[in-house]
DNA sequence: ACTAATTACTGCAGAAAGTGCAAACTTTCA
DNA sequence: TGAAAGTTTGCACTTTCTGCAGTAATTAGT
C-alpha cells in the first residue's frame, strides 16, 4: 500500500484517485514481480486493479511509469533556481547531487518505494532498459540546467556521471542509511566512482 | 552508401542482401533526419526503401536498430578472452575502455557511421532515449563480465563510467581524431571526467 | 538449360502499447 | 434536487513487432 497519509480529511474524490493510483501500481508491481515484465500486460494489469485499460493510461503514461509508480521526474523552480545561483563550474557536480537527490526524495515522498523497484530490478533484469529510458528524460533536464553553468561538452560529462550514480543506487545499496538523504548517498558513489577510476586507470 | 567493399565477387544473393540493408538503414536515416522521428514510421521507410514491412524486420529487429544500422552490439569471444586475462580490479577501467572501444570499432568496420548518428541525435534529440535503451543491451554483457573481476557493485561501477564516455561520443566529439581509435578517446572522457569531479567536487 | 533444393520476400492475422473522442456515470455544490 | 464539474469507460485507430504459410527468386546438380 502506497499512501502515505492523510487517507481522511480529503474529498471523496480525491481520495479514490489515490487508491486507484495506488491499486494499479501495486498491481503492476506484483504482477511482475511473480510473472515477469513478459506476461504482465497492461490487460492483465488491469483485471487485477480492477479498472479499465484506458484508465490505466489515465494515469500513467506508460506501463513502466506504472511499475515504478511515478508519471515523470518534476524538477520544481525552487531546485532550478537554487542550482543557477552555483558559479560556474565550481561544486558542479556537487551541486548536480544536490539537485538530482532532491528531485529523487521528492518521488520518495510521493510514495515511490525505492527498496521495492530495486528489488524489482534485482530479480528482473529485463526491466532495466526501460527504466533507464524512463529516467532519460530527468537526465535531459538536468542537461539543459547543467549547461547553463559550463560548456555543453563538460556539462554532459558531469551530469552523466551523477546519473551513473543514480542509476548504481537503483541496483545496489552500497550502505543502508542512503534512504535518508539521496545526495548524500550520490556524492559517495561519485567518489567511489573516481576512486575506481584513480586505481585502475593506468 | 554504407558499401564498404567486395560489392562484386560476391554471389548474387549476398550482393542482394547487403543493398536491401543498406537501402532499408539509408531510408531510416534520412526519413528521420528529414520528417523528424514521428513522422518516420516503419511503413514510411519500407515504402522509401522499397521493402515489405515485413523485410523490414527480417533485417533489424527494431526501429531504432535500423536508424542506427547495426542489429546489435556483439563482444567477440577473443575479446571476451583478453578481458578476461586481465587482472582482478588492476586497470580494470582502462581495460573496459579497451573491451568497449573493440566493440565500437568493429561496428564502425561494418559500416556504422558514428559521425551520421552523432549529427542525427544533435538535430533530433528525442530519439536519445532510444539509442540509450538500444545500447543498455551491450551494456548488460559488460557488466557481466566486469563482475568476474570485482565485486557487483563495483563492477557496475566502473562500467557505468565508462558506458558514460560512450555516451558522451554520441554526442559531442572533444576532438577531431577520435574515429580512429575509440579506446583512446574514452580514456581521455573518463579522465576528463575525473578532473571535472575532483575540481567541483568538494 | 532444366530441375530441385535453398533461401529470401511477402501478405495476413494478431498481440501489445498508446491516443483521441464522446457517452455514461459519480461526486460536488448551490 | 439538480446542474456543473470531474472520472471512467468503450470504441476505433495507429504503431511496433511476431509467427506462419505461401510465393518468388537464387543456386546447385545433371
Amino acid at each position: 500500500m502506497t499512501t502515505l497519509k492523510s487517507d481522511h480529511e480529503l474529498p471523496l474524490r480525491e481520495r479514490k484517485k489515490v487508491e486507484t493510483r495506488a491499486a494499479i501500481h501495486d498491481a503492476a508491481l506484483r504482477l511482475v514481480a511473480e510473472n515477469g515484465v513478459g506476461h504482465a500486460s497492461v490487460d492483465a494489469i488491469c483485471s487485477e486493479a480492477g479498472v479499465s485499460s484506458r484508465t490505466f493510461f489515465n494515469y500513467f503514461p506508460s506501463k513502466v511509469s506504472a511499475i515504478v509508480g511515478l508519471s515523470s521526474f518534476v524538477v520544481t523552480d525552487a531546485q532550478r533556481d537554487e542550482f543557477l545561483t552555483g558559479d560556474g563550474e565550481r561544486y558542479l557536480v556537487r551541486d548536480l547531487c544536490t539537485l538530482v537527490g532532491a528531485v529523487m526524495d521528492a518521488t520518495a515522498r510521493d510514495g515511490v518505494d525505492r527498496e521495492a523497484i530495486r528489488d524489482l530490478l534485482g530479480r528482473r533484469p529485463e526491466l532495466a532498459p526501460d527504466v533507464i529510458r524512463f529516467a532519460s528524460e530527468l537526465r535531459h533536464d538536468i542537461v539543459v540546467l547543467a549547461e547553463q553553468r559550463t560548456t555543453p561538452a563538460r556539462a554532459r560529462l558531469a551530469v552523466t556521471l551523477v546519473m551513473s550514480a543514480v542509476d548504481s543506487a537503483l541496483h545496489r545499496p552500497l550502505d543502508a542509511v542512503y534512504d535518508e538523504q539521496f545526495s548524500t548517498w550520490l556524492f559517495e558513489a561519485v567518489m567511489t566512482m573516481q576512486a575506481i577510476a584513480r586505481e585502475s586507470l593506468d
